[in-house]
DNA sequence: TACAGTAGAGAACGATGGTTCTCCAGGCAA
DNA sequence: TTGCCTGGAGAACCATCGTTCTCTACTGTA
């Protein structure tokens, strides 16, 4: 028999790209089966159901998602640094052929009021990425409350990146992130007055 | 025969707790028949497809989405007070039951890839979201610059919400967009410097 | 050569979905 | 009253989907 592993990595392929691409409820079995070379029959040894294929294309992704990002980062020095460069892969995630947004947002969307699975990966992968970032944030002198805030910046960069078609707003979130870190900068207190300096 | 108006306006308040609470492929016209009250040979009398019903979903709630944005911002006087106000009324609609995100965002995700009339539409309703933040911000004599990081801080706040459960976001993407304003006043100068002061 | 086990190709099956059709009841003009 | 139109309820129809089954070909072994 051909490798387990080899023929799943086939399947969970061809599985991201069709998911990825055109969404989870619009592609088949028989798509995924033409896609991966493999037989139905085969695609079921290898996954009891679709829907935990799709489980593990969600956990498959998260993984490599948050690897590609480490990497990028820690071939950054200053702590500093390392935080704006979460935005500049951003924006060369954005630049991908296909782009089509963050594939957790997408099937939370699709799928997360009717699959409490689906949901949670999406919540997990969420959240593994706040915790990443607010280390990054902190690790510069600055408050978690920084992190929570950049978080933000990338979240609306990656939905209206793939809405707009353009990879601008890791730009333009870069851009803001830098001001926020300015903001906190020692220079300016740990903690800036957002108290109702604008009225009310 | 009954109001053509008001048997539309039936099916259509159905279609928009069906498909914003558990998505859209994911329900059935057979649903929307049995929430609406109407019989199926009605509902294709009223719109012709599904699809159709889809898209008028999708403009009905960008309409009321958008008036109801706009009311509450109306209430404020100072330009500035407005721009806060976007971010207070995030904070309401996020504390709504049932809050689960955007539904622009939602039916991008599912439908984007394979249904261009979908992707126009949320295209179009976040051109008009942005328009309407740049308006405010470039009224309180700020550049439009700003207006697009505020929009990051909004959309990044409306799916971070919906995915974590929580109406957090809202309060600190104002805080953020408080601070961002601040950077952007006069007194820091019309075009604050974000060139590299991290290094690099 | 015979045989057991596995895999592939695709038909088959049961459920569901979008859409249309049938049949019947009720209102209303002549 | 009679005939006609509209609408309701739900069956019917056809395609698709997730899943399983059948049949055949092949490989390795005694």
């Amino acid at each position: 028999m051909p490798d387990r592993e080899a023929a799943q990595d086939q399947a969970l392929k061809a599985a991201e790209e069709l998911f990825y691409s055109r969404g989870i409820q619009a592609v088949g079995m028989d798509a995924v089966r033409n896609a991966s070379g493999l037989s139905l029959k085969r695609l079921y040894q290898l996954f009891p159901s679709k829907e935990a294929l799709v489980l593990e294309f969600l956990d498959r992704r998260d993984r490599r998602w948050r690897q590609a990002l480490a990497h990028h980062v820690d071939a950054r020095t200053t702590p500093e640094d390392q935080v704006v460069a979460v935005f500049e892969w951003l924006h060369t995630w954005f630049s991908e052929p296909g782009y089509r947004g963050c594939a957790f947002i997408n099937s939370f969307g699709e799928l997360g009021g009717i699959s409490p699975e689906v949901a949670a990966r999406a919540r997990r992968h969420k959240q593994a990425f706040r915790d990443y970032l607010v280390a990054l944030v902190t690790a510069t002198g600055r408050p978690a409350a920084l992190g929570d805030q950049l978080v933000l910046l990338a979240e609306g960069a990656i939905t209206t990146a793939a809405i707009t078609g353009t990879s601008q707003p890791a730009t333009q979130a870069r851009d803001a992130a830098r001001l926020l870190m300015l903001a906190y900068s020692r220079d300016n207190g740990e903690r800036p007055d957002v108290s109702q300096q604008t009225g009310e």
